[in-house]
RNA sequence: UGGGCUGUCGCCAAGUGGUAAGGCAGCGGGUUUUGGUCCCGCCAUCCGGGGGUUCGAAUCCUCCCAGCCCAGCCA
């Protein structure tokens, strides 16, 4: 599959079962080991508790703890929790729950940037007495002001110069509480003047009286992002402290503060481009937008492209692990194939998926010659893909049901299936020739298939080879179950939601046809059992994995992804050619 | 029009001066009791564009073009 070896210099390690495709993070890795700079890498996982994780996440997770796999490093987990307005105690379990489903573990090193709040507070102080940093009384708009723009300097906060003493005690009464919300916060002294927006004295501590899922009420004041993540990688001796692109500006800063204080280490940043998937969007606003708004069901809703949606579809982690292998790692912003993700889901299932029989939408055939109240216990295998997933019985009956679709009255060409004088072979059972065709007298619909079959042909072969071009699913009517089977499309039907047409939002490509109920599939009984959570394929149709919401009065299925349809592809352009 | 970054096949992506990997998608053929799987073959004389250095460049220099990010007391 990967043919590049794991040679040492190329940025190629060993990784699940595959060679890794070379990027740029293990070539700065190999290099770090190699030059002595490392003798092990340490990474890090650091989500903010503010929302579900999506596969953008799946990306990093199995970026960072990927990389500590494969060279014998470890990853951290840690809480980037510095913001207790947006932070939650439900977010910080489900991305627990979500990264350990992925199939990662963090072992003893789960941690959170609030821990390290007292520690970032003494920093603070060192700060402040080395005369680099100050507590600033502009009001946000007056910073705003001071600020700057883009292409103009900013100019210094008339604050800037207090003594170290005055801006210790005013730091002090920050945290003791004296002072309101944002009437005052402790600023880095660095250059307003700086191209770099970031280095234009960036705020370090703001006055904050909210609670803190972790802290309580212990903190009137919290540290802003930038100070907090540099000095809590170096607290942890991260070597690799892998972010997003967005980043990039911010690197300047993430180093000065590690080159002011005093801490263990400097670890690296390194930035690489987040994944963006065609026809779903991954911004936490958008993704909290579709929930809130009720466009979907819930952030676990099967047509989400968060971690809980794509469990309860039925994504396995091994093809989501598999995907972001295969997307690779690098700078350049891309927009991922849906199709490569789908391939990753569907080369995993045919592996491991039971075969059953399920029909969609039924049309009942009788089969005139076949005895009247028998039934025979047909042998099916499993799964031909693997010879140890072993057989199980399916009823056969007189009459069964079929896919209406596998019928057509005048076949097209190249036609395999059911018409009117054609002989299919019904799948691990008999050979049947259609002979009429029943309608409801007053809809025309047709309601009925009559056909006959080869007595000979059971098991699906007759004694002297005759060939049937077509095999088809079918389900037994006296031992039909009925099932509800939910089948799923792509949220949106823009490809890249970052191109929307001018006056529009990402709202306004809904896909309105993405779910489709399917409230009476009727499928073989040995489908009566089903445990949420079980993935199997449906023979012909695609792979599908039983919904939390089953139970066993009704059962209810998700269909994760369809089978490749050869035949479907050739109609089309069949017609398109005409 | 300040700063940072990126530009290799439809989509990802290797490549680090020696003459364009691989995967997905697509196309053609074979096998097949899933029009599934599997197997075989095809798919960039060219690396955003122009100059230059060199025996030799996607890789070095230079100019240009295009796209993305940054003006939260968010992360």
């Amino acid at each position: 599959m990967f043919d590049q070896r794991g040679e040492p210099g190329t940025g190629v390690g060993s990784t699940e079962g595959i060679k890794p495709i070379s990027n740029f993070i293990r070539f700065i890795i190999d290099r770090d080991l190699e030059s002595g700079k490392h003798k092990s890498i340490v990474t890090r996982f650091p989500p903010e508790p503010n929302g579900y994780l999506h596969i953008g996440h799946a990306k990093s997770i199995c970026l960072n703890f990927g990389l500590a796999r494969d060279y014998d490093g470890v990853c951290h987990l840690r809480f980037d929790d510095t913001n207790p307005a947006k932070e939650e105690v439900e977010y910080v379990e489900s991305i627990m729950a979500d990264i350990r489903w992925l199939g990662f573990d963090w072992k003893d090193k789960l941690f959170y940037a609030s821990d390290y709040f007292e520690r970032l507070y003494e920093y603070a102080e060192d700060l402040i007495r080395q005369g680099k940093a100050f507590v600033c009384d502009l009001s946000q708009d007056e910073m705003r002001a001071y600020r700057g723009t883009l292409t103009v300097p900013g100019k210094d906060s008339p604050w800037r110069d207090r003594s170290v003493e005055e801006n210790l005690d005013l730091f002090r009464r920050m945290r003791a509480g004296e002072f309101e919300e944002g009437s005052r916060c402790l600023r880095a002294r660095i250059d307003m003047a700086s191209p770099n927006i970031n280095m234009r004295d960036p705020v370090i501590y703001r006055i904050k009286k909210t609670e803190h899922h972790r802290t309580g009420d212990q903190w009137q004041i919290y540290p802003m992002y930038d100070y907090t993540h540099c000095v809590s990688d170096a607290l942890e001796m991260i070597t690799h402290s892998i972010c997003t692109l967005e980043f990039e500006d911010h690197r300047p800063l993430y180093d000065w503060f590690l080159d002011q204080l005093s801490v263990p280490c400097h670890p690296q940043q390194i930035e690489f481009a987040r994944l963006n998937l065609a026809y779903t969007v991954m911004s936490k606003r958008r993704l909290l937008e579709l929930v809130e708004g009720g466009y979907v069901r819930g952030w676990d809703d099967p047509r989400m492209p968060t971690i809980a949606g794509m469990r309860r579809r039925g994504f396995p982690p091994e093809a989501i692990r598999d995907f972001c292998d295969r997307i690779g790692v690098a700078k350049a912003d891309s927009l991922v194939d849906y199709e490569l993700l789908q391939f990753c889901v569907r080369e995993y299932l045919n592996k491991i998926a039971t075969r059953y029989m399920v029909v969609l939408d039924p049309l009942r055939v009788v089969i005139e010659n076949y005895p009247d109240e028998c039934v025979e216990n047909i042998t099916a295998d499993n799964n031909p893909e693997d010879a140890n997933a072993g057989t199980r019985t399916i009823p056969f009956g007189k009459v069964i049901y079929i896919e209406r679709d596998d019928f057509r009255e005048a076949a097209p060409s190249k036609w395999f299936r059911l018409a009117p004088g054609m002989e299919v072979r019904l799948k691990h059972a008999y050979y049947i020739t259609c002979k009429e065709v029943v309608r409801d007298p007053a809809s025309r619909k047709i309601v009925e298939l009559r056909c006959t079959y080869d007595p000979e042909s059971g098991g699906g072969s007759t004694p002297e080879g005759r060939k049937v071009k077509g095999t088809i699913h079918w389900v037994s009517a006296a031992h039909a179950l009925p099932m509800e089977v939910r089948l799923y499309d792509q949220l949106f039907t823009l490809p890249d939601l970052s191109e929307i047409e001018a006056g529009k939002t990402y709202l306004d490509y809904l896909n309105p046809d993405s779910i489709k109920v399917i409230p009476n599939a009727v499928a073989e009984i040995n489908l009566g059992n089903a445990k949420p959570g079980t993935r199997c394929q449906f023979m012909r149709q695609g792979y599908f994995c039983v919904d939390p919401e089953s139970a066993e009065d009704k059962i209810v299925f998700n269909r994760i992804v369809t089978l490749k349809d050869t035949w479907a592809k050739l109609e089309k352009k069949m017609e398109s050619g005409k």
